[in-house]
DNA sequence: AGTATTTCTTAACTTAAGTGAACGAGTTAA
DNA sequence: TTAACTCGTTCACTTAAGTTAAGAAATACT
């Protein structure tokens, strides 16, 4: 697991063995069962979870029902908005598989970043590489219809709409489940006649 | 306007006069006329552009019509995707006010973060805090109807209604210019009756 | 295995957005 | 000053999403 972290990083930066083992002395790595709510509405966290296996996902509740906004799957990771301005969290973060995560707080990136320059660097590089495809997502997002969000999810991310509940995916699209059942069922009706 | 750049810079990191010096020499201020096209569809550009005064718009062309995916405003600023990954570009970028920018490269930005520990700094720190804002502005559009966008746009943005033109605002809440339209009657219905 | 629960789909109906067209106000150009 | 354009709005009609409810399918629980 520490080889797949070091692989990754390597694509930004390359370490030394004595920054390799600052990183590993930190104690990041954890594991989660599916279900592990890592952070719920109204809480305070420091926390930041970065995924090596499995996927979590993030997700509102509004009028007593679940928006989720977002996943996070392999080498994706989630800083949450309170543990960067110090408020309440307005959204549930949660395991939807067993998972290995990375579990990091503000306090170890902040003596990274002072003890090690390179660390500086590669958060620049993936915070930059992150607003640039968050930016796109955003634009795709708005000039699409839900069903060309689902054909291009379709497209994109085959794997999510195999291993996510559908209801999850929906309000993902913008949508209502019942929404999504109809489109599936309107886009094969198309494909078929 | 110098001032009012250093300012910015000021919230994040605090400038020596030689980097002072040294951003200046790099020639940044430009002016451009409302209507200059900055950036075409299909083009290839490594300028990146910060608002110090006035408005720039990022928009697609999709069947004919123009997608407007959003608005720079004062202190706010694009990086093309096509100067992060040296691709064609898939927008427009516009002035749709006389504006007053600033206008980098990338290679700027390398020799200035590698001249400059701090200007690294300051980039993850701006990059950071623009992916926080843009995960938000996502959940929000995703969790909410046109509507409710129109309405939370007339809470946060209000200048943006004034000085936009309706047909733009309308693609930046993901609808079309009638239906904006109807909307605002509809809102207007039910706030008399 | 059998029950309970959750998730997915379908259907009928309501509401809102898309579409195409028309009109008036305001702007620009001849 | 008139003619051409652009922009915002309205209307009638179409299409798709929201809503409520019911039942089927899959999953989890004991």
């Amino acid at each position: 697991m520490q080889d797949i972290l070091f692989d990754f990083i390597s694509k930004y930066v390359s370490l030394t063995e004595e920054e390799k083992n600052a990183l590993l002395s930190l104690d990041l790595f954890h594991s989660a069962k599916k279900g592990t709510i890592l952070l719920k509405e109204g809480q305070k966290s420091q926390e930041n979870y970065f995924v090596l296996k499995g996927c979590i996902r993030v997700y509102y509740i509004v009028d007593g029902e679940e928006k989720t906004t977002a996943f996070y799957t392999e080498m994706e990771g989630v800083t949450p908005h309170c543990a960067i301005n110090e408020t309440y969290s307005e959204y549930y973060v949660s395991c939807i598989e067993d998972s290995i995560l990375l579990v990091s707080n503000s306090d170890m990136g902040v003596e990274m970043n002072s003890k090690f320059p390179k660390f500086e660097i590669m958060c620049r590089m993936l915070s930059e590489e992150l607003l640039a495809k968050k930016i796109i997502d955003f634009d795709e997002f708005k000039i699409s219809s839900p069903e060309q969000r689902y054909l291009n999810l379709l497209q994109k991310r085959p794997d999510l709409i195999q291993r996510i509940p559908q209801y999850q995916l929906a309000s993902y699209l913008g949508i209502k489940p019942q929404s999504l059942s109809r489109l599936k069922a309107r886009i094969l009706e198309k494909s078929t006649e």
